[in-house]
DNA sequence: GTCTATATTGAGATAGAC
DNA sequence: GTCTATCTCAATATAGAC
């Protein structure tokens, strides 16, 4: 079935169904097969023959999308899981809205971003084999930016009503973590509740049952802003 | 230098210094070197040879203390982790004090137990390859009780002013994955504030200040009876 | 861009001497 | 209880044909 110039040519008659049946790159099928994989049975525990297997191709093939092998996959599968959250944190801050309102959106976006992720790789910043790696330290450049985030608002959040209950040291990692329990949960599969997790934290920093519910409030109608995108 | 019947016999003399310079059995530093690495390096990228070798015996000598390799180490090292906090569990809840200070106690110990913990070995059961094995179901098993029993107090403190904004779903897991944050930032070096989990463990309950600051100090009067054992 | 073939290395595990 | 020696298997990575 020898079937030359298929691209880039004008032809006569209707064209064929170039739907591609939306076929996805190779690089996409293998970032996501060896994703799956890696957050399922660790990524010194998933060998590069498996990946390509289910890919469906050969293991040496492998190395001409990602010369670096699995380094390299690891690399691309962190910078796609915490880009999103850190280019939202930003237009976030400049909202005029209270900051309980604010540390509630931030808190539901992030729970929204991480329950899209698409086989739970924020995972993989778990792993102590991914972190020793070279490929964490851009990761975690980031991350650390967004946990001084959360440190800022929780501050905001805790000085609207001076005196109270200090809330704990090391605010920003702790809502952080908090809110990166849905990692946890999605990976045990235990139910995931959101708006709660959303309460919780404002709670830690201070915010009482009137402020809290006013934020959630506020926080619904501004979310439509940063869905899309 | 023959040295026989060191043990059991009385002699003349001033007796040797059996002090044993504090000689740790073999099977011990076996568990304590694997442990080290497996948090540091994760299971799978960890090699019987080089824990044989930092323990300065043969990688094939291990096989004589553990027949089954990596997965009865890591299997007894699970269960190291979690023995404790279950045992103190029960005990915890027998106490006549309030559902407030009862929460505040077992997150402070909980926490205790988890920062004494080897080499922070509690991290072990969040290891892929690890959930993947057979050693994880009695690990397991337990962890569903403690989150059970953080599911019972967190619902008690709940009720104590009922009406307010509820709890979150998957409160008892929500709150065990709370004080597990230590281990999360015992690997990451993040400071950490015991007392200020304790507090938001009971905020996210609903616990305004004044009962949060009356259970942490009827804590600190019942903690010390349970330091000890 | 994908293949076959293979080099190379390192892992886990067992047998049997001491 | 620890050793040496070795088997077996699997993994990563490269070379070069198509």
């Amino acid at each position: 079935m020898p079937n030359a110039a298929t691209t880039t040519r004008s032809r006569v008659g209707r064209p064929r169904h170039t739907h591609q049946v939306a076929t996805v790159p190779p690089r996409e099928e293998i970032l996501a097969v060896a994703g799956r994989l890696f957050v399922d049975r660790g990524f010194a525990a998933t060998s590069t023959r498996e990946i390509a297997e289910r890919v469906g191709i050969r293991q040496a093939s492998l190395y001409y999308h990602f010369p670096s092998g699995k380094e390299g996959i690891v690399a691309e599968l962190l910078e796609r899981t915490v880009r999103p959250t850190v280019d939202r944190i930003a237009r976030l801050e400049q909202l005029s809205a209270s900051p309980d309102t604010i540390l509630y959106l931030l808190v539901e976006l992030d729970i929204h971003i991480l329950l899209d992720t698409p086989h739970n790789t924020a995972f993989l910043a778990r792993l102590p084999e991914v972190v020793k790696s070279d490929a964490y330290l851009a990761y975690d450049e980031i991350r650390q930016e967004l946990a001084a985030g959360y440190e800022r608002l929780g501050r905001e959040v805790e000085a609207v009503h001076p005196g109270g209950e200090p809330s704990p040291r090391s605010l920003g990692h702790l809502l952080l973590e908090l809110v990166e329990t849905v990692i946890v949960f999605r990976k045990t599969g235990t139910p995931i509740d959101p708006a709660g997790i959303a309460r919780s934290c404002l709670r830690i920093c201070g915010a009482g049952t009137e402020r809290i519910t006013r934020a959630a409030a506020a926080a619904a109608d501004l979310r439509s802003d940063f869905e899309q995108i």
